[in-house]
DNA sequence: TAAATTTGTTAGGTTAATCTAACTTAATTA
DNA sequence: TAATTAAGTTAGATTAACCTAACAAATTTA
């Protein structure tokens, strides 16, 4: 049986893997992803490592095995899946959805899931606009867009985010943003990439790291 | 902040003392419903009793203080809406719902319950026949028949039932029984209160602890 | 390339939740 | 009521998941 903190040990190690590109993740990197000392990571990864979920050598980059990555897609469907059913059946609001997923996503219980999916009518995205991997599946790439690559004068539409924190999403709706809304590009400053936008005839600064977690098409 | 663990602990023993009509639970007897040893029981309710959420002095009866009796509260609400949940709208069958239950009761979120309970329509018993409590509400006792009580010769109706594990309800089901199913007493064994019952025009035999955990009326 | 910095590991310790084995107190029964 | 049995407690161990402090390896930079 796997625990909550493996799941969750082994979700952060696909999720960095797949946002840097890179197969190898570091032990420091994944401590801080998790929020927990270099020396626990390392401890836990000797275990997961005995488990066969990771690749690990001492010193060297960390990636996981076909079990593991299969394990950690798996919480990412459920987490998604969850995500969707707190947005569309209890009407949480999109800032709200991401903390309690984290909680749901390690029921253990196939038959949950999948019946979950089947009353959500099989769901292809989740509320931030990211692909809910199908049962068995894998974590798809897509090619995505970022408010910071619009050039002035152009208008786009947000599709989703990605930073999931409350902290994000909340500034996020602050600016007077959510799903589909159009975004029209003011300005830029070549300085420091501060740029002017305008939603729904507001308009707002935004900074680099703003423009840059914001998915766009 | 409150485990997992603690949260069955306290469960356990309101649902204990509810069952027995008494208001102290012993140490052994906690032990024995958690699956755990006597000497573990007693550490958890040392630790329970520094949180203020039992009374519990050295060979003396455990009792819930007003908190613990919340907390426990609002546990089996939350694992009552949750089978209701995964009955009505995830298509579980009766004998399923329970332990996946066991696991959502422990989602920490006031939200996701209150929203879960609204979309659910406020409903006030569970697929079993037992009683949702409200938000900040008592467990309510009802007056429950068992089969137990039903003489020879008599029409009842299932409507709950008292031990809500799969092995037992598998059973129930295999005896073709079901929520609001009409039992006709044929005979009952004076020796040792063996029955035979009849649903839907089939003839079973049925002993006291099965007949026990039937309620009707 | 040698020094400095970053990254990763080891050793030893803590807490929650479990156990076994030995013991004590309370309750029952002869 | 004394002896037996049942119920409850304590002591000492274990495991998972975390920590700090000290150390080692790898990488970067001067």
């Amino acid at each position: 049986m796997i625990s909550f903190t493996e799941e969750n040990y082994l979700k952060a190690l696909l999720r960095i893997s797949f946002d840097s590109g890179e197969t190898g993740v570091g032990t420091n990197e994944l401590a801080m992803n998790l929020g927990v000392k270099p020396a626990t990571a390392n401890d836990m990864l000797k275990r997961l490592r005995d488990k066969a979920l990771v690749d690990f050598e001492k010193y060297k980059k960390i990636t996981l095995t076909i079990a593991g990555k299969k394990i950690a897609t798996e919480v990412i469907r459920k987490h998604r899946l969850w995500e969707t059913f707190l947005y569309e059946k209890l009407e949480f609001s999109w800032d709200e959805v991401h903390d309690v997923a984290e909680q749901l996503e390690h029921i253990q219980s196939t038959k949950l899931i999948d019946k979950l999916e089947k009353f959500l009518d099989y769901p292809a995205f989740d509320p931030h606009g990211d692909p809910i991997p199908s049962k068995g599946g894998e974590l798809t790439k897509q090619f995505r867009k970022t408010l910071l690559d619009i050039p002035v004068g152009q208008l786009c539409k947000m599709v989703a985010v990605k930073d999931n924190s409350s902290a994000f999403l909340q500034y996020v709706v602050k600016v007077g943003l959510g799903i589909n809304n159009e975004i029209y590009v003011q300005s830029r400053q070549e300085y420091d990439a501060l740029m002017v936008i305008e939603v729904n005839g507001v308009a707002s600064s935004v900074s680099e790291k703003f423009a840059e977690n914001i998915y766009v098409v």
